[in-house]
DNA sequence: CTTGGAAAGTCAACAAGGCTGACATAAAGT
DNA sequence: ACTTTATGTCAGCCTTGTTGACTTTCCAAG
């Protein structure tokens, strides 16, 4: 009962629209509570052994990905104020795990790489983080995991959409 | 370059693997994360007019999906201490959003309710999130949905799942 | 060469929302 | 009667977010 809204118009058109209903909606939205749930799992369990958060394993994976990222992308990219984001950048720094190296032709900026150490922990989350998802994937099959990147692609803010789209295979 | 791991294996199988390849699986994670971002953006702009936060719409959502449930269930399915969700809900309560009545058969047990203050404001909030959902859903189509849907569950810890899969018509 | 503004860093203070540990109460179960 | 369960509460801590104010560095335009 009471199922309105958008349910109405799966009569009005041709195809079926029945996806669209509001109990599908919200079945789409809470797996997406509880899948994310599961995506951080793992890696906030090794994190927690090395006395880090959520936020550094974020840092990490973003200096990472684009080697010599500056402070102000790292910015854009986290949604963060920089004050937030400098603590955690300031603990990775001193605990060896990024250099910060002054800019060549912008002395003000700040480009960030992993050092071994780094690295080495980088690997130790993203395994983590990839096993689990490697098993969804197989699970769920080639034409699943399609779907599974459009939806999610879509669910994005514009200005985020162009960060995911920015790496396609050349930052790394 | 360097791309190791499951990719090697698609030459071994019949059918393509690419889709398993690190490099893939990154792009999953991201999307995972650019998306979620996207996902709690509105929500999370409503509940700052009303001095709430992410956690009180948890609460909200599994209280309106499951009236009657108990502090229990929702620990379970939250998966925070009691002491962080106490919070949460006496603040709920004390503003009239939620009512918690003693149970009938067991006195021990809170149940929990929506008032009609708080059905208001799981509307407001659900609305703008299916608003979000909607669109991404009708551009990406009803088989990409499917996948979406797919890959989602299988990222789930089990136990998760379970909670998930329980109310597929009932709860509400 | 001076100056305006951008990029980055820092300090202080605060809040939300997690956590642990300890303890209280009521009710159910044995 | 005793134990276990469900809930609530107090105190204190941590992470990670916030705002506001201020400094340093340095590019670039006048």
């Amino acid at each position: 009962m009471a199922e309105r809204g958008a349910a109405q118009s799966s009569a009005t058109s041709g195809e079926s629209l029945l996806f669209l209903t509001d109990e599908q909606l919200r079945r789409g939205i809470e797996a997406m509570f509880f899948a994310y749930r599961g995506f951080t799992a793992d890696p906030d369990r090794i994190l927690e052994n090395h006395a880090y958060g959520r936020a550094h394993h974020r840092a990490i994976h973003f200096i990472n990905r684009s080697p010599g990222t500056t402070v102000n992308n790292l910015l854009a990219i986290l949604g963060v104020t920089k004050q937030s984001l400098n603590r955690v950048l300031r603990t990775l720094v001193e605990d060896g795990l990024v250099e910060s190296r002054v800019g060549t032709r912008d002395k003000r900026e700040r480009h960030l790489y992993l050092t071994d150490q780094g690295i080495a922990l980088e690997r130790e989350l993203s395994e983590a983080q990839r096993t689990r998802m490697r098993a969804a994937y197989r699970a769920a099959g080639p034409e699943a995991v399609a779907g599974f990147r459009t939806v999610l692609e879509q669910m994005m803010d514009p200005e985020l959409r162009r960060h995911y789209l920015a790496n396609t295979e050349a930052g790394t």
